[in-house]
DNA sequence: GAGTTTTATCGACACGCGTCGACAAGTAGT
DNA sequence: ACTACTTGTCGACGCGTGTCGATAAAACTC
C-alpha cells in the first residue's frame, strides 16, 4: 500500500503538501492539488485508517447499536443497517455493528472516548430512552432512527406518522370506505402512540368511523384481531395496520374465516418495509417505509453532526409513498 | 482515556512491560503481570484501537460482506451479523458490515492491505463464488457462511443438510406419512441442491415417496406451489419446505382451499431462523437454523486463522434441532 | 515603495502502541 | 569457575497520518 511520503514525491511536493491537498484544509494551488490528485490516482493511494485515527483522534467509525432482537424490529433493522452503512461509506465512513446490551453502554463511551467510534447510531428508541440521556451526559454524538417522546434538538431520522397514516386513509376514503379499524400495539416504544392519534385525526378528517384493535405483533395475534374485528364490527370495511407480521396472522384469520381480502375487506399495511410486502398473498397494499433511505439519512445526519456541519437539517421525518397492490379495493355495499 | 504509559507509571513498570503482559508475547514474571492487570483495571485502561493497528499493524477489524439484499436472504442475515458480532467482541475484535457489489472486491482487498481489515467474512455463497477465489489470490483471510461446491481447505461454517433433514423426515416417518412432498428453488446457491438429495436420500431410507415441486422464495409461488400439489399430488400427507417466504405462501394457499394444517397435511420447514416461526399460524414445526451459531462460529473461525491457530478446526456444520408446533399431526388415513 | 496581510508550501512533531535489541540476573551444563 | 542459555525487564524506534509554526513569495494598502 502506498504512503502519504510516496505521494508526495511522485507529486514532487511535500508530505504535508499532500495531506492539506487532500483534506482541503488549508490553501493549495490549483495546479498543486491537480499533481497530487494524479499521483494518488496513480499509486492507488488511501490514507491509512489507523495511521489517521491515531494522529487526528477520528477513527471515521460510526456504532450501530443492534436491537436486542424483538420481535419485529429486527425484519426491519437489516435494512436500516445496510442504508446506514451505504451512506456512511459514501462519505468515508464505516460502520461497526454493536450488539447491544444496556450494561454495555459504559463501554460504548470508553470506546468513544478512545478514539475507536466517532458516533452512534441508535434504533428502537423508546419515549423515554436511557441510552439517549446516557449518549448525551458522556457527550458521544449520537442520531437516532425514530425518536424519544420529546426529541428537542437531537437528531433523529423517523417515518412522517401523520404523513403516512394520510396517505393510507385518504386512499381508502376514495374508495368509499367509511367504517375503519386499525391494529396498534401497546409497546412502549412510542410509534404506536404516534400512529395511533395520527390515524383518528386522518379517519375523523374524512368522517370515518375508526375503530382500534390490540394486537401483539405475532401472526397468533393478528389471527385474533381477525377475529374480533369479525366478531365485534362486523361493519368494517376497510383495515388499517402498523404491525406486519401482525398483519400477516390477519390474513390468515380472514382466509380461515371465508373472507375474501379485498372483495369483503380491503387491507392496507403502513410503514411495511419492501422486503415484506411478498410475504403473503395477495400482495399487500401498503404505504411503504422506506428503511434503507432512513438508516441511510440517520448516517448523513449524524457523521454533520460529527464534522459540525452546524447548518445542516438534522431531524428527518420520511413518509414513504403509497402503492396499490392486491389487497385494496372499492368499499362493499353495507350489509 | 489512560494510556499505556500510565498504566506503566503506576504498575511502576516500563511501558512495553504493559505490552508484553497484556499480550503475553515474552514471558513476565507472574507478579509482575498481576501489578500491570491490576493497574489496568484501576486506570480502565483500554488499547487504543488505532494505535495498536497502526504499529501493529493488526487492525482487529473483520468486514461482513453484506448480502446484496436477495430476497429471503436478507431476512437472515441480521441474526448472522449479530452472532458473528457477538463473537468477535468476545475476542476482542470489531465487525463493519460491507454493502457489498461484486466490483468492489479490489476495494476490500486495498482494505485489508492497508491494514483497516483483518479478515471477511462471506455469506450468501455460491457453488462457484469468484469472490472467494478472488479472495484467496489476494490472500485475504475469509470464512464463509455457506460452502462453495468443493470447498477444500477453505473455511465455513455450514447448515448439516444431511442431519437437518434426517431430522424431519424421521419424524414424518414416526407419525405415520409415507408420501410426502417437498419444496426446493432453482437458486444458483447450492443450498437447494445439497438440500434435495439430502431429501432424496433420507426418504427412500425410510421407503416414502418424495415429490419435488418447485418454487421460488415468494408467497406467490409458494402459493402455487400448493396448488400444484394439491392438483398433481392429492396422496400426499406431508410437505418438507426449506424456504421460509414460499412457507407462507404454501400456507396461505392451504387456507384458501380449505385444507386444514396440520389435520388434513403436516408441514415442517427446514431452517427456518427462530424470528420467523410466529409469523403464520399454526406456529411452525420446524428443524430450527442456528443463525446466531453460524454467524458467531464464522467469526470464531476467522478469527483463529488470522491469528494462526493452526490446530483448530475450520469447517463447520451446524444440524439445529427438531422444534415441534403446530403444523404436524399423525398422517391421514389414506383416501 | 515600505509596510501589511494573504497565499502556498515545507519541516517537524505527536498520537499510542508493537516489537526489536540490549542487558542484568539467574540457571544449567561441563 | 567458565561458558551457554533462559528469564524478565527496559529503552528506543517506527508505523503513517494530522496539524502547528515557520517561511518565502505574492498580493494588497496608503
Amino acid at each position: 500500500m502506498a504512503t502519504r511520503a510516496e505521494v508526495a514525491k511522485l507529486a514532487g511536493v511535500s508530505a504535508s503538501t499532500v495531506s492539506y491537498a487532500l483534506n482541503g484544509d488549508r490553501s493549495i494551488k490549483e495546479e498543486t492539488r491537480k499533481r497530487v490528485l494524479k499521483a494518488v490516482a496513480q499509486l492507488n493511494y488511501r490514507p491509512n485508517f489507523a495511521a489517521g485515527a491515531l494522529a487526528g483522534g477520528k477513527s471515521k467509525t460510526l456504532a450501530l447499536l443492534s436491537p436486542s432482537g424483538e420481535f419485529g424490529i429486527a425484519l426491519i433493522a437489516l435494512e436500516y443497517i445496510n442504508g446506514a452503512s451505504a451512506a456512511a461509506r459514501d462519505r468515508g465512513y464505516h460502520l461497526v455493528i454493536w450488539p447491544s446490551q444496556e450494561s454495555e453502554l459504559a463501554e460504548i463511551q470508553t470506546f468513544a472516548e478512545s478514539g475507536m467510534i466517532s458516533g452512534v447510531i441508535l434504533m428502537e428508541i423508546k419515549f423515554k430512552d436511557e441510552r439517549v440521556s446516557y449518549l448525551k451526559k458522556a457527550k458521544v454524538p449520537f442520531a437516532m432512527i425514530g425518536r424519544t417522546e420529546k426529541p428537542g434538538k437531537d437528531s433523529y431520522v423517523d417515518r412522517d406518522f401523520i404523513g403516512a397514516t394520510q396517505l393510507g386513509v385518504d386512499y381508502l376514503d376514495s374508495l368509499g370506505h367509511k367504517k375503519i379499524a386499525f391494529l396498534t400495539t401497546e409497546r412502549a416504544v412510542g410509534v404506536d402512540t404516534r400512529f395511533s392519534s395520527a390515524l383518528l385525526e386522518a379517519a375523523s378528517k374524512k368522517k370515518m368511523t375508526a375503530r382500534k384493535i390490540q394486537v401483539v405483533n405475532e401472526a397468533s395475534s393478528g389471527r385474533n384481531a381477525f377475529i374480533e374485528l369479525h366478531k365485534k364490527y362486523p361493519d368494517v370495511t376497510a383495515v388499517v395496520s402498523l404491525n406486519d407480521i401482525a398483519t400477516l396472522g390477519f390474513i390468515s384469520g380472514a382466509n380461515e374465516y371465508g373472507i375474501k381480502i379485498p372483495k369483503d375487506l380491503s387491507l392496507i399495511a403502513l410503514d411495511t418495509p419492501e422486503n415484506h410486502i411478498e410475504m403473503s398473498w395477495p400482495p399487500l397494499t401498503t404505504v411503504n417505509l422506506p428503511a434503507f433511505e432512513m438508516g441511510a439519512s440517520a448516517s448523513n445526519i449524524l457523521i454533520d453532526e460529527i464534522e459540525q456541519k452546524e447548518n445542516k437539517q438534522n431531524q428527518v421525518l420520511l413518509a414513504g409513498e403509497l402503492v396499490v397492490r392486491g389487497t385494496t379495493a372499492k368499499a362493499r355495499k353495507p350489509n
